[in-house]
RNA sequence: GGGGUCGUAGUUAAGCCUGGUUAUAACGCCGGCCUGUCACGCCGGAGGCCGCGAGUUCAAUUCUCGUCGACCCCGCCA
């Protein structure tokens, strides 16, 4: 149909004839002579209606409308002088129009592709017109380059790539699963995949060694920015590794992910690592943002003779006081207000703040409180300087960490001490096996119960939180990208996890046999890990939402605006699965 | 489950706090003019359930409550 795409014509073309193919994007159309902007998929090129070429075209241009789709024939000529554009790869040409055939029509759209304003709903409502915009198809250009790069990264490491299934079986650990019901088997459902978790677990069983998918995976929680209920991982399985083994490979994948993409090399490789505890102790997170400094330092032993009521408290019950100080800005009362409020919305009970005045002297509603010794030590621990503001917290050790960490975020942003120009990776090792669920009233597995302990549990019986686990998250700039697991492959160690968990052997066996039979069959050592794919493209292409590099994304209620899913289905559908709905 | 922001021509916004006019603008759309534009320009025109429902009021786009939808966050997401 054609022989020319649109954006790749140049003056080497001049002279010749083309025949272009493509959506009219702008029309200047000047009476005499008509401009119009051809696109396709590889950008976009001048044609010139002119009643010298053809009187016959010249008049038909004047119904041309925007996106209407053409096919044109025409000469590549070189622009007069003064009439280039240099905004366009093609500016220095345009095709003069001998003949055309209009394609198809184009209804008035609901919004102008060249519009950057364009409201989310409407743009998810009419996505396909959204995904025409130059910009959009750049996302995913490189997201398909990204497959590509995965693929050939990880097949020339030996990788095998699988398909496991997506109609699968619930797991009662983790995310919240979407159900399917199954209609040969009454009153039965399936899982749609958290992640392929257990597949991958089996293929290391069936002697593969290395596997990997490029996997869609479902979790039926609430959704944020950065979540989908579903989305894409990379997940990857090894045999016969070590932490390490896993982490190197995995490593080379993502540097070369973020080449390709960013078109440069990491700042820092190898990746530099960092202790879940001390994550925790000095940014408040176990996904830092190492952009910025701003640490969070431990004050609790400043106050243990205190007489400031909250602080003793706190400290009495075990719990920590943490401070960090804001340097070099100029905060006014309403600001300190406003970090008070902040803190609240963030979900601590309070905001100690304490400004260093001109004379050295400490301003702050709390300062009366405080002996001369607190006072002294805290300026010394802090290296106070006047102009700077101490925050202190103080709480439960664990919580007090994690609210620190929310508010230095605040910090970071509100006052521009984050170098967007930076990009930082970091491994973060060393996370606790377990953690307590509140609401389960239980301990559970902190990444999930396959993975194996740093030592041997045999008979473990001393303090859950101090288990370390043989797993890794990689964060950038702040964000996950992903994480895995050196696993459990001998029966007898994954039985002690249960125990851990207080899962029972026959809940175990009910929901988990398929596996824990399968490690009696000579498993091999095994680990591996799991990057979100959306994620990735998100944080390397900088954008502000996993919904701008996903195709045909759901909003925060999990509808698609653009299908009207979910919706309800008809009563013979329902009676087929013997399915009855109740309302309350 | 909870907190917050938003909803006004096709689109993006202003007006709302402090109730009363023909609801304003830009882009888009329609008609006309225009041979060097590229966000073309100039002249003219059409276009509104002010998300929906209730309440307060002589009077509601404006105030109150509810509801629906979009977004951000907490909880949740092994």
């Amino acid at each position: 149909m054609r022989d020319t795409y649109c954006g790749t014509i140049r003056k080497e073309h001049v002279d010749t004839t083309v025949t272009l193919a493509g959506w009219v994007f702008r029309r200047r159309d000047h009476g005499g002579l008509v401009f119009a902007d051809l696109r396709d998929v590889t950008g976009i090129v001048q044609i010139v209606f002119s009643p010298e070429i053809s009187k016959e075209a010249h008049e038909r241009a004047g119904d041309i409308r925007s996106e209407y789709v053409l096919k044109v024939t025409g000469t590549v000529r070189r622009r007069p002088a003064e009439t280039e554009n240099p905004a366009l790869p093609t500016g220095e040409v345009e095709v003069y129009v001998s003949d055309f055939e209009v394609l198809n029509t184009c209804k008035v759209l609901p919004f102008q592709l060249d519009d950057e304003d364009i409201g989310e709903a409407t743009r998810l409502r009419y996505r396909y017109l959204d995904m025409r915009r130059p910009e959009m198809q750049k996302v995913f250009i490189e997201r398909s380059k990204a497959y590509t790069v995965t693929r050939d990264y990880l097949l020339s490491k030996g990788f095998y790539e699988f398909e496991t299934p997506l109609l699968t079986k619930s797991t009662p650990e983790g995310a919240r699963d979407f159900v399917v019901p199954s209609r040969l088997n009454t009153g039965m459902f399936y899982a749609l995949p958290q992640s392929p978790q257990l597949f991958k677990q089996l293929l290391m069983m069936s002697g593969f060694e290395r596997y990997f998918q490029i996997a869609r995976c479902f979790r039926d929680e609430d959704l944020r920015a950065d979540r989908q209920p579903e989305f894409t991982q990379i997940d990857i399985e090894m045999s016969f590794v070590d932490r390490e083994d896993v982490m190197n490979v995995n490593e080379g994948l993502i540097i070369a992910l973020y080449e390709a993409l960013k078109g440069r090399k990491p700042p820092e490789v190898p990746f530099p690592r960092m202790s879940f505890a001390e994550a925790m102790d000095r940014y408040g997170s176990d996904k830092p943002d190492l952009r910025f400094d701003l640490p969070i330092v431990d004050m609790t032993h400043i106050f243990q003779k205190t007489e400031f009521g909250v602080f003793k408290k706190t400290i009495e019950a075990g719990g920590a006081v943490k401070g960090l100080v804001l340097k070099g800005k100029t905060l006014s009362r309403k600001d300190l207000d406003v970090s008070v409020e902040t803190a609240r919305e963030i979900g601590a009970g309070g905001l100690v703040w304490i400004r260093m005045d001109a004379d050295r002297a400490l301003q702050s509603p709390t300062v009366k409180f405080l002996s001369d010794v607190e006072k002294s030590q805290m300026v010394t621990l802090f290296s106070m300087e006047p102009g700077d503001v101490l925050f202190i917290m103080c709480d439960k050790k664990l919580r007090v960490s994690e609210l620190m960490g929310r508010f230095r975020l605040y910090l970071g942003e509100k006052y521009d001490l984050i170098d967007k120009s930076l990009d930082k990776f970091l491994w973060v090792i060393d996370f606790p096996l377990l953690e307590y669920s509140e609401e389960e009233k239980r301990y559970v597995a902190r990444h999930h119960p396959f993975t194996s302990p740093k030592e041997k549990l045999a008979g473990f019986n001393g303090d859950y939180d101090a288990i370390l686990a043989n797993s890794y998250d990689l964060v950038f700039n702040g964000v996950e990208l992903g994480g895995g697991s050196i696993r459990n492959h001998r029966t007898e160690d994954q039985a002690e996890m249960f125990r851990l968990l207080n899962i029972g052997e026959v809940e175990a066996a009910d929901k988990f046999g398929f596996l824990l039979e399968a490690l009696e069959m000579g498993a091999p050592p095994h680990g591996g890990i799991a990057f979100g794919f959306d994620r990735i493209l998100m944080m390397f292409l900088g954008l502000g939402s996993i919904r701008d590099v996903i195709a045909f994304p759901k909003t925060q209620k999990g509808s698609c605006l653009l299908t009207g899913a979910p919706s309800r289905v008809g009563p013979r559908q329902l009676a087929e699965l013997k399915i009855r709905t109740v309302s309350d």
